[in-house]
DNA sequence: CCTTAATATGTCGTATGACGACATGTTTTT
DNA sequence: AAAAACATGTCGTCATACGACATATTAAGG
């Protein structure tokens, strides 16, 4: 039971979405970072607009799907930079999306369209 | 080249516009049985919503990725029944978008999810 | 027969989220 | 010193999912 239950209610992801929790997946990195990680991983498909990008950030902690890591290290300035994490409900929920992703292509298997 | 470069602008689909695709990849159904047809390929998990379908077909229709079929055998009601077949654009839409599917899950793969 | 369930099609309002445009600040490189 | 790259954010618009509502037709059961 536990982390499926609670995270089906969420799907599926939205494309820029999943990215973003997929770059996260690896490590925590900050907004600009992700911008240009998505591009990597989508080979180049996926452009992240900065309305998109910090947009999603903020619904993303909203939901605690993520969470901001504080530098310390770094002087205050007003414009920080802010580095994000993957929560262990984040990591459910992408978990939850990449298997709702393999039934999708079962799904178009099943009516003849192979992997070839 | 044909089909690939066309069809890139449309993607990535909704999850139910993918159903609803493939539902009528295998033959021409209309609309109820497209209903039907999705809770099954999705296992239960999707249940269209009357909005959701008729004013996907619509815009489905719109874009010529489907088109409608005359039931001239049928007298003519207030409310037909309409059957809809996917074109060709059709087609090769739902076949882009298996192809995208197919990357994510390649990228996931390669931040370590593997499938299983 | 008649009534109920299943089949069938459609509209409307609301909410979410992607995206481009705009705005601004900071760090590194030339 | 200037320019490029790095970095964060807001705003307005558009597309679309979805539940609620409305209605018509056909099949099945009592």
């Amino acid at each position: 039971m536990g982390s499926q239950a609670e995270t089906e209610g969420y799907l599926p992801l939205s494309e820029s979405t999943f990215f973003i929790l997929l770059s996260l997946a690896t490590s925590p990195k900050h907004g600009y970072a992700i911008m240009k990680d998505v591009q990597q991983l989508s080979r180049g498909r996926l452009h992240l607009s900065t309305g998109t990008l910090y947009g999603a950030l903020k619904r993303l902690l909203e939901g605690g799907w993520i969470t901001q890591i504080e530098e310390k290290s770094l002087p205050p300035t007003k414009r920080m930079r802010r580095a994000y994490a993957l929560t262990a409900q984040g990591e459910s929920i992408l978990l939850a999306e990449i298997a709702r992703l393999w039934e999708l292509l079962q799904a178009a298997e099943e009516r003849g369209f192979a992997k070839d």
